[in-house]
DNA sequence: CAATGTCAACTAACATGTTAGAAATGATTT
DNA sequence: AAATCATTTCTAACATGTTAGTTGACATTG
């Protein structure tokens, strides 16, 4: 046969909770996240539909959906594909979680209740546990919660949803991130100096040591694209 | 007759560009930002479908991406009425926002070219004329264009769009607010400011004159629950 | 008269049929 | 062989039919 018939990719949608089309693009999500859809798949809609025996509107919905974040391009009239990356896109995703990150960090170090505070602390400790036994997917999980926790701090849970759609644009090329040696040693340690800026109610501090924090992501993006070509934008037009 | 049979009230979609949704969604949010359809109006389909001439479909996702937005609240299974406001979500909106036009001015602060700083310029000497003859309607406008315009010159498009749509968010319970005498005066100096801060390549004092600027804005809303109740949720349940 | 249960009317959500336009394919011409 | 053009086959976008759940009016009961 010239294809296994039809590779099931996609997670099943029957324990997800939600309308149809949030379980759709729940599962079209983590497939193109996991880059099980590299970028510049074809999204065929009737695939899914058949894939995850639905109709066709609740996968539109999901597609409109994953096309305003910007994970997959819409040719009108013509197809779906998986967005490629660019390293224009990307430093505009950095650019906007860093200023709202930053701005959340402050707001943090001014207004932090004592539990706020003991909560990032144990965040912080439970990451340097999960360094220290070399287990990377805790730790990347524990950091994630870490941000996620000073979203959630703000008291604006906008800002926490806001930040974490940015973050999916990151968290795509990040998965092509070759680990460093030495490099979550380090990310514990500005965690660290950012706590240590909210406990001190110190705003200026907290800024900048997030400020810091956020740019060691960034500087290790620019060298992917001579690495992974084929997930760029190609430049020229045709 | 109990009510004129149906107010044509919507803006005809035939004349603006783009797919239907994206008429339908421009006509509806219009209404919306205008307060044609005031905070708790319910949002009928079926009549929307009838006055503008046009099925379910293109309605539905405009009204998808309305309640994306925050403009509407979709009760599933139920209905949509236009999203009221509330205190918190004023706050949370002017937060992003801050911080969003904060960081971008930094950055153009740092990267501005002589032509884009001649734009700002222009602009701001614009907005004083516009000021001085009495022109509301222009300065609003003006004023709008000079924030665009930094928004732009930060070299993400993303960035500019994002802000755009938070300050929807902001533009509604604007609306309501009483004209203040000399307020015009002072934005066109605070503007100013940012401006010079921009030419002397001072992105803290940049920061420092947006902060500012934006500041003014918010303080005025906090009154706005106490003179228009009727527009802001209800705190108890019902 | 208040509380409750029933029912009709309405809606969002989903399924499916239809249309028009883009892109790839292949035939035709140069 | 290269370029052009018609045709076929995709697709998104739109229209419309169907389903199931919520709401509110109203009758019924205590």
């Amino acid at each position: 046969m010239t294809q296994a018939f039809n590779a099931r990719v996609l997670t099943a949608i029957d324990d997800l909770p939600g309308s149809l089309a949030q379980r759709v693009y729940q599962s079209l999500q983590e497939a193109i996240m996991s880059l099980t859809f590299p970028p510049g798949t074809l999204i065929r809609k009737g695939a899914i539909c058949d894939e995850l025996g639905v109709s066709r509107s609740p996968v539109s919905e999901a597609i409109t959906r994953l096309a305003s974040e910007g994970l997959v391009d819409v040719i009108p009239q013509s197809g779906t594909r998986v967005a490629r990356f660019s390293i224009e896109e990307i430093r505009e995703a950095a650019f906007m979680r860093e200023a709202l990150e930053v701005a959340a960090v402050e707001k943090v170090a001014r207004d932090h209740t004592p539990d706020q505070y003991a909560k990032l602390a144990r965040n912080v400790r439970l990451q340097a546990m999960l360094v220290e036994d070399h287990d990377t997917a805790g730790f990347y999980q524990a950091d994630e919660e870490f941000h996620a926790l000073l979203m959630e701090f703000t008291g604006f849970p906008g800002v926490a949803a806001a930040v974490s759609t940015i973050a999916l644009k990151l968290k795509r090329p990040r998965m092509l991130l070759l680990p460093e040696p030495g490099r979550n040693d380090n990310a514990v340690r500005e965690h660290l100096a950012i706590v240590e800026a909210i406990r001190d109610r110190n705003p200026d501090e907290a800024r900048s040591a997030m400020r810091y924090h956020l740019a060691q992501l960034v500087s290790r993006f620019d060298p992917l694209e001579k690495e992974h070509p084929e997930f760029f934008r190609s430049r020229q037009s045709h």
